[in-house]
DNA sequence: ATGCGAAGTAGGGAAAACCCCATTGTACAT
DNA sequence: ATGTACAATGGGGTTTTCCCTACTTCGCAT
């Protein structure tokens, strides 16, 4: 079996030598080529076909997700691994939107590193519990905003309906037609809507609904 | 040390009983209580202090994403675990933002639930490989998703200017106030807005530009 | 049994949004 | 220099939305 071809990116050499010297000592890894930053890398990629990518993610120049962001972009295929240093990590959300196979902390184990070349090469993916811990605390957070906000007034169930058609773009003369009322009972209805969730026209309703979550995309 | 109360959420007697079973194995461990829906588990709370709970997520009459959204509004302390059989599960996103703590297939091994109490009880949380791997699939979904719609129409800047008010509630006449330009103006710069997006009055504009993310909540 | 409030149904008229069309200015190419 | 393209600015007139008001129905509490 052929080894895992696996490219290093951080601005750090001192780092790259140390990890470099780790993966070499899996008997199945093969370290092909290493970048210092995401403008390196991306020209580096033209020339070598790997299957892993280690990524830092705070690089000067071009950062990780930028980087992370073009390669993808180019070749979809690609399999990256994010490393971060810290758990302060703003960039967590970006980066798995980027689209990255795995995502860990430099300052994990051996083992941990073995198991995730493995699990991403063979087409899954690999995050350390630190990482999946973050995400959960920030949907948490999420969620708690949410309900603060959310002493959303009660509709009737009319309202409701009305509700629900605004926000697919319908206008009052369609709404009418798709419920069989007049016009001018769907004013009314809306004029409700406009009072009991304190807006005043359509588009504010509208940008009401968004915002509280009252409707999906 | 006391031994970790828990609370078993679960609509088939028969795995009930295997799985209490397989927790009483461990000697930290103690099932004080059991329920087969959720409205049992609502009422069953009232009287027990639970450390931990294990939800079933489909459950006739109160299903575990309410349930566990009705638990934690009154015990917010509470420290849910989601269990879920098939991995092809519509309630992942509702079930994580309701707050559960860890989110795992009944199939896991019984080295993982060990685990997965202790680091909940703890205060941290567990999500099985697969979890993490079913969410990680969905978000790469989102992207590409996101990227294939994202051939947007370029918009002038007067247009991008008109656009954020637009999205931000102001009327034709307040828009006009606010960029020192006629109504008219203003609305010939949404007709070119309406033509470039395929859209024909306000609501629909805004409708797109939230689902085109040009705008930010 | 009756009264009272909330939901659902509309009309008339004012205000805003929308469509068709015209003018000006600017950049870019021939 | 001149034609073409397009952004930016607006006017006139129609359509839609919005506000104020009124009537009916239904549940529910006195």
């Amino acid at each position: 079996m052929d080894k895992i071809k696996v490219i290093l990116v951080d601005d750090h050499k001192i780092f790259r030598d140390g990890f470099r010297m780790l993966l070499q000592s899996f008997s199945f890894v093969e370290v092909i080529a290493e970048a210092s930053n995401g403008n390196e890398f991306l020209s580096l990629i033209e020339d070598h076909s790997a299957d892993i990518i280690f990524m830092d993610i705070n690089m000067p120049q071009l950062d990780g997700v930028e980087a992370s962001q073009k390669a993808l972009e180019k070749y979809p295929d690609l399999k990256i691994i994010a490393l971060t240093t810290f758990l302060d990590d703003d960039y967590l959300e970006q980066m798995l939107m980027a689209g990255v196979e795995g995502y860990m902390l430099k300052s994990a184990e051996i083992e941990e590193f073995e198991k995730a070349i493995v699990k991403v090469y063979e087409g899954g993916n690999y995050f350390s519990d630190e990482i999946v811990s973050l995400l959960s605390d920030k949907l948490n957070m999420l969620r708690k905003k949410r309900k603060k906000k959310d002493d959303l007034p009660e509709f009737t169930d009319r309202e409701k309906e009305v509700l629900e058609l605004i926000c697919k773009g319908y206008g009052n003369k369609q709404i009418a037609e798709a419920t069989f009322l007049s016009i001018k009972t769907i004013e009314k209805h809306k004029s409700s809507l406009f009072q009991k969730t304190g807006t005043y026209n359509t588009v504010n309703l509208v940008i009401y609904a968004f915002k509280h979550q009252i409707i999906k995309f």
